[in-house]
DNA sequence: TCTCTTTATGGTCCTGTTGACTATAAAGAG
DNA sequence: CTCTTTATAGTCAACAGGACCATAAAGAGA
């Protein structure tokens, strides 16, 4: 990128610039991942992030806006949260060719079902976990894990749960969101208490109110707030190990 | 990614890759960044981020580690801290042809000095702020503060601190590090209460000590503990609004 | 209808963390 | 010798957060 004769020498490489997308949901109160099956090969039949190539004339977040809209089956995925997790660029990582991926993680409500994209054999909602799908293809595990890392930590400090959830939810819907991500129960009382003193984490619909599990009192609705940073943090429980 | 059709229509697209290394150093107290002065157009004489092409057979990991021994002159720069920012990939980001480079945010002890690389003007060690040498070329000024971002906020939740530190340090050292990042002041008792309570984040070296500005009473030295992750983080002071 | 279970929600108690602050130790400067 | 500077220990109060209890309000099942 610095001189005119550095591009004469690199730049018709055979680079390709793909997206990868790692989009989860809650379903049943476990966390789940959209996968697709490999028609081809190589990694023919076993599982792999959706995905695609950035076109000449769109920047990755274009591409994987498309992607996701693709996979997911809606017509408009502006709402969703779609963030950049990292670029994955090892030269061997595709054996085909050169491929610089980058990837994304997507966070989306519980969407009624799955569409197999033109390129896949099949697309699923499974739960995430060390579960049978496994391995994925090419470096996809990796690239899985780096995607739930990422949103695992930014749950804490950020207001990103409500992604998860539709535009009205109940208290107890978003504890649900914290607990199948971290897989860790959580105090409703102590959740509530820290949710409503956060400022701009969520905000209350005044009077409404729904059932939440189909029995028990009816719950409050809340919108998501406008805070994008939380602090202080909601800590998940004891994670790897306290101070003292 | 996905269907060998495909690899025809995209693979030979002009995609360059590059990446682009934000350099940071805590000298005389304040936090700064190395740049390089371009010699050529476009943005002639404008100061930018270094960096380079990601060539045929390295990953952009790889690449970044050339391009950082190559601008602080270092043989040596595997100890040093490198890690992936995110990744730039507008169709416009540069006028002369289709590139998508992938940003590195890097810490390292105070330099000698800046060294221009082969492709440079000039290089030096500059102030990191709002400063005069601002507007970057490029997007590089969006890079530069979605790096500055990123360590700003690790501080808080990891041993990040240290790697601006030299093996040895005392904690004077280690607050001046948070101080000049986070532009604002800390106790120094608490500060010491809280980094030395925390398991893993250093490590006293018995016996030793040190003077630290030259006054005052010696102070005694540590090392950087193994601790990547802090529970519970260490809050910078009312960054944007405290809950209540 | 009555009771049990379930979920929501408000409150209390206790402990650990943290900011503010004071005091003392140990060095150099003048 | 005194003042300034930095390091380090300690105290105190406010606050946050985990554990826990109590009550409200719904459906399920007898």
């Amino acid at each position: 990128m610095r001189e005119s004769q550095e591009y004469d020498k690199y730049a018709h490489e055979p680079f390709a610039v793909t997206v990868d997308l790692a989009v989860f949901t809650i379903r049943d109160g476990a966390l789940h991942v959209l996968l697709v099956e490999r028609g081809q090969e190589p990694y023919a039949g076993q599982w792999a992030l959706p995905g695609g190539f950035v076109l000449p004339d769109e920047s990755a977040e274009s591409a994987a806006q498309r992607e996701l809209a693709e996979e997911t089956g809606l017509a408009d995925v502006s709402g969703l949260h779609l963030e950049q997790v990292r670029t994955y660029s090892d030269p061997g990582r595709d054996p085909r060719m050169r491929v610089v991926s980058v990837a994304f993680a997507a966070l989306v409500p519980d969407l009624p079902e799955a569409r197999a994209g033109g390129d896949a054999a099949g697309a699923a909602w499974l739960p995430y976990g060390p579960a049978a799908y496994r391995p994925l293809a090419f470096d996809h595990d990796r690239i899985l894990g780096d995607a739930y890392d990422r949103i695992r930590a930014k749950l804490e400090y950020t207001g990103l749960a409500t992604a998860f959830c539709p535009p009205e939810f109940t208290l107890g819907e978003l504890r649900q969101v914290y607990e199948a991500v971290w897989g860790a129960e959580l105090d409703p009382a102590n959740f509530r208490r820290k949710v409503v003193g956060t400022a701009g984490l969520v905000e209350a619909i005044p009077g409404a109110a729904r059932l939440t599990g189909g029995r028990g009192k009816p719950a409050a609705l809340f919108r998501a707030g406008t805070a994008t940073a939380l602090h202080p943090p909601l800590l998940r429980p004891t994670p790897e190990g306290p101070s003292s």
